[in-house]
DNA sequence: GATGAATGAGGATTCATTCAT
DNA sequence: AATGAATGAATCCTCATTCAT
């Protein structure tokens, strides 16, 4: 049993460092625009030499997208977990949008990397697009959604989200904002005002804490 | 020869030089992201030393700068100049997305040149934001939108159209989409569906040539 | 279990180990040239850890130094051991020469290593001029070898097998060619032209196999 | 003629700093072996920023090439010129040897250059080579040397000659070293003694000074 | 006004070496 | 004795910017 418990505490510690670089690299990517983030950068917030940067990445993508499959992770636990018992595309989506601002509301550095490198690194917006769309196939079918063309229905929800992150991030603070968002949403998908001003506002589970 | 004269054929010259630095920068911005743009890809697009460069922008800043500004002078003029005459704010916002789509389909380095510096940029998206925003406070004065958030109407109007013009720009075909993503938007603003289609589909004018 | 077995153990362990880098830092050493191996490229070799490289080697010029060292004991026990008989100096050399030739023919990895390291690492190129030397001085004084430098005999033997070697291991195919090669420095030590002849194509006895 | 002449200066210039580095690199090739060579050795010998370099050189490789190739010209231009009037190609390839050799004691840095890269370096090797194998051919269609395998020889006279060039600078002060060497090489060829003697020893046309 | 050679700061990357486990 | 994570010096390379002609 040595050599396999010498080598796990190996393995812990490689891998404790390596989510520490990812950490500080993703502090990083929420303060700069991701081409004027560094490797010195990254290091210098992670506290550790510029060597060890290079052994656990090769470059600055392999970083960039480190950071956006953890992104993606953070977002499947935390966001789509919740909604496993909920059936209604509709209410689906709205729980979703309204976690997903108010997320970037809470934690503004999440926020920011979010809108830097969601649509950028192919892992986070693949996993992104791939739920959307499935919730919004599923309320096509169910005739809770009416469109006329689902490319259309997707740029218009991810475009919305977006911008309207992009505005929460830059202090625009109206109240209930991400319900606002969430029931023009569902309206242009094709439910009447007054159910989707009902699920827009419904009380939300309290957010899983870290 | 008049000092005068010969004062002003400089500046002609100056002009000339000053317009196409500018056109060769713009092209080489729709051709890579904003960052990676470097000062020899433009001096090289354009043919002409480094120095000369530096004797029309200060900084590479400056060269987006004007590049926008440029943008934004065609945008007045062809854009929003065309539709003076029309009244009805569902209308003109009708004509001026399917405009802005349209151009993109049409001609994408500029498509892509908005995609990258649309927002950034500072005449341009202050330009952009400025038409928008009064069309749609026409519209609900007039009550031609129905909206609860002006910010979030802002937010749906601006992310949908840059979403379905990165979209197109990336090869989706089909028919109709910019009326489809017209269509949409202006359901969200409350627009009834028949009278939406009917706005979005209706035959445009010719786009005014260069 | 006694210390002292204990410690022998160790000990035939950690020859082992040094053997086996040894080994490894051959095969690289053949592959690339001399300030391109890295540390890295022999521990991979030896499929051994970083660390474990420097509890045998302080440096880099170190581990050269005993890849030579290795390879002069190699010669000394292949090559020259076998002649300990013959007493005729231009035999003698002439065996050494066609020994030397077949060998990198025979296994192009010593034969690259030779190349590279030849005339580099001290211990090699002493071992080889030493017994180069005392050939030549004890051709001259029986009057086998008729020369007027010693000095430049050595640079001419040296330098033309090495030229040659490094000719076949380039890929030249020519018959009989270390035997030529032979014939010409015999010749050229003013051994006459049958003589040298006879000599140079004279049956080998079998190389001694590993 | 303004611009031409401008233009022309500029070239001017452009020359006279590529030479300048050129030059300073190959003082810096025969101070070290060629793999140590650094970019920064090579701007420090020159006096001139780091960016400089790479106006004028890709990569090192680059530049050794450079160094190659301008100490070729300078080669077919000095020694190759020479002895254009000298038929007996005996005497042509003892002029080459002892031209050679005695250049490499006049100047060692030129001779450590030539023993580092002359047979690896493109457009020198072949230059050396070429001339190398022309003569040899001449020798042998004139009945003039006698040999076996022509490989065999061009490996003897490169490898006796770079060996002695080698042995010169590490300081061996024989009298008359290169033409015992080139008598040598004569005699290997197959040219009688006496012969060998009196065209190895006749007196030399001074070298064309720079 | 146009030119392009020269500059050097900034950033990326490699690799020998140390050291705690 | 073996391991491999961490280190940082050394080097490479790019590119915005200056300036003399």
């Amino acid at each position: 049993m040595k050599p396999s418990r010498r080598a796990s505490i190996g393995m812990e510690k490689r891998e404790r460092t390596r989510s520490h670089l990812i950490e500080s690299a993703y502090r990083v990517f929420a303060r700069k625009e991701t081409d004027a983030v560094t490797i010195d950068d990254i290091i210098a917030e992670a506290g550790v030499a510029r060597g060890t940067f290079y052994n656990y990445f090769q470059t600055r993508e392999d970083v960039l997208r480190a950071v956006a499959a953890s992104l993606s992770d953070v977002m499947n636990q935390k966001i789509w977990a919740q909604y496993a018992a909920i059936s209604d595309p509709a209410e689906r989506m709205a729980i979703g949008l309204r976690q997903f601002l108010h997320q970037a509301m809470r934690d503004a550095t999440w926020g920011w990397v979010i809108v830097r490198i969601g649509l950028v690194a192919a892992p986070l917006s693949e996993t992104i697009e791939r739920g959307l769309l499935s919730d919004l196939e599923a309320g096509i079918r169910l005739e809770r959604f009416h469109v006329d063309s689902v490319q259309a229905t997707v740029d218009l929800v991810l475009g919305t989200s977006l911008m309207a992150m992009r505005t929460t991030l830059k202090g625009h603070t109206e109240p209930n904002y991400p319900e606002q968002i969430t029931k023009l949403i569902l309206k242009s998908l094709g439910v009447h005002n007054d159910d989707a001003e009902a699920i827009a506002f419904k009380a939300l589970e309290p957010f899983p804490e870290e």
